[in-house]
RNA sequence: GGCGCAUUCGUCUAGGGGUCCAGGACGCCGCCCUCUCACGGCGGUAACACGGGUUCAAAUCCCGUAUGCGCUACCA
């Protein structure tokens, strides 16, 4: 058993790309096969050799793997040219000394009397000149082309409906139907799993391995990813390639979880699972008909799952881009992501979070709205300073050691605790949520905690003066 | 227009004749936990497109209708 992921280099590598690959890959690992990664770059107008390597590298930080390629296509232009010609010598094909030109003007004539254009195939029949310029066409065969999708069942297309489509251009570049065959008959493809998109392609492929006399493989034709106005996904509406979803935070192994799900579901109301658990349970008959919505919140949910549930040494090497110069050590940070991972559903979001602790103890900026919510009561000045003192006295200074001295404070006083942990949290971090405050006060370290500590309170007198 | 494909909560889905007045997840809304936030726990909201058949029985099978999407290139 062999698949094959075929991505033409036009662009990024899309989410509907990803999951068509990632389909292909786990179904070639969940029966043992090869997985195949062929470029299909035979539109010298639209490819770039830029896009293919940037496709290779999403796919590679999305842990899709292959075991043979990238082959690229325009490495076997001759192989295309020698197979077109085979079929016109055995009479399967011909040349046709159209021009584009004339193709358009019938097409916009048929178009303007409301008609629907169909190529004539009246080039089958002639004797030209191979010098002249000319392409080379399939003679589509008539009669019922019918083929079997492990998803869709039986499909059949009419061959009087289809036109006989060209398989060499006028530059002698083939097109996506000759190369596309040509490869998989070459490559020993058994199964092609591609975008529902394909399907009427299919039946052209059908024939053509025919005339080839080639096995037909078994297809496999996948619901497409729509957007929110349940069309297509494109950029209006949302993110469409893997590499925006890594620039905004998400981890690779969230997003193979996310797009293995859309379309497909391993049943026992399973929904978190490895690369390799749904290798073992996948199967591309098992993936649904119908398209698919992407619903962006649900993969943010699912990452921050992910984050969760990573240690801090995971999610280090994928964080370490978001934290910006100068760069952090991992032994500086692990304990702050631990505090925090749980509290972000991006990268983006948790570096932002972290960023606290790496400002300036003395521009730490107060939010308002705590400011006015917290800020207040008899006596506060005073009692904050004695909560410094308090603090500054507490030896060790751990989490358990610093939170029984504020108690202690706070029975003293005769205050809850309360009143005095939401002014130290606005103190230390300017914000109204954190993660527990004398976590978050140990990670900055006793000195630090003090600083920002004694600024608030220095600071008291403006802040709760004018009420602004 | 032609051809093709599809249709279960807003979204992703389970379900393949009786166990379904339809299960899970995201989102949303309550409550609990609690120093806030998050996590977590508990509960709630919400769906078989429509119409005909077949059958003792249909979300599940058949036909039609509607709607949506895809293709209709010397693009893939």
């Amino acid at each position: 058993m062999k698949l094959r992921f075929a991505p033409s280099p036009t662009g990024f590598l899309h989410v509907g790309g990803a999951r068509t690959a990632i389909f292909n890959l786990l179904h070639a690992r969940r029966y043992g096969g090869t997985m195949l990664l062929r470029i299909e770059d035979t539109d010298v107008e639209r490819s770039r050799q830029r896009h293919a390597e940037q496709i290779v590298s999403s796919l590679q930080w999305l842990g899709i793997g292959w075991d043979e390629g990238p082959i690229y296509q325009s490495d076997r232009l001759d192989r295309y040219r020698v197979r077109a010609r085979e079929l016109v010598d055995t009479g399967k094909a011909y040349r046709c000394y159209c021009t584009v030109e004339e193709l358009e003007a019938e097409r916009a004539e048929a178009e303007r009397a409301g008609k629907q254009w169909h190529y004539s195939g009246r080039c089958r029949n002639l004797t030209a000149s191979p010098d002249d310029p000319h392409v080379i066409r399939f003679a589509v065969p008539a009669g019922v082309i019918e083929f079997h999708d492990l998803i869709r069942g039986d499909v059949q297309f009419e061959g009087e409906l289809i036109d006989d489509f060209v398989l060499l251009r006028s530059d002698g570049n083939p097109t996506y139907h000759l190369s596309v065959v040509v490869d998989d008959i070459d490559m020993e493809i058994t199964h092609v799993a591609r975008g529902d998109d394909h399907l009427s392609n299919t039946p052209k492929h059908v024939v053509l391995f025919r005339a080839f006399g080639a096995p037909v493989p078994s297809f496999a034709h996948l619901p497409l990813i729509l957007g929110s106005d349940k069309k297509r996904l494109s950029k209006r509406t949302g993110a469409t390639s893997a590499e925006e979803y890594r620039e905004m935070g998400i981890v690779p192994e969230a997003l193979f979880n996310f797009l293995t799900l859309l379309g497909w579901s391993p049943g026992e109301n399973r929904e978190i699972f490895t690369r390799d658990d749904s290798a073992h349970w996948f199967d591309l008959a098992g993936v649904n008909k119908a398209p698919a919505v992407f619903d962006p919140e649900k993969l943010l949910w699912m990452n921050g799952q992910y984050l969760m549930r990573m240690s801090a040494d995971e999610i280090y090497p994928h964080l370490a881009p978001f934290l910006g110069e100068p760069p952090h050590r991992l032994d500086d940070v692990r304990a702050m992501i631990e505090l925090h991972k749980m509290r972000a559903r991006t990268l983006r979001e948790l570096a932002e979070q972290l960023a606290t602790y790496f400002a300036d103890d003395d521009a730490i900026a107060y939010d308002p709205e705590t400011v006015k919510k917290h800020l207040k009561g008899e006596n506060l000045a005073p009692r904050l300073r004695a909560l410094h003192d308090a603090l500054a006295a507490t030896e060790p200074f751990e989490i358990t050691t610093s939170e029984a001295a504020l108690r202690r404070l706070g029975e003293a006083e005769g205050v809850s605790a309360a009143k005095l942990i939401h002014p130290l949290r606005l103190a230390l971090t300017g914000k109204g949520a954190s993660p527990p405050i004398f976590d978050v006060a140990v990670v900055l370290g006793k000195e630090r905690a003090l600083k920002r500590l004694r600024r608030l309170i220095e600071r008291l007198p403006e802040l709760t003066s004018s009420g602004v």
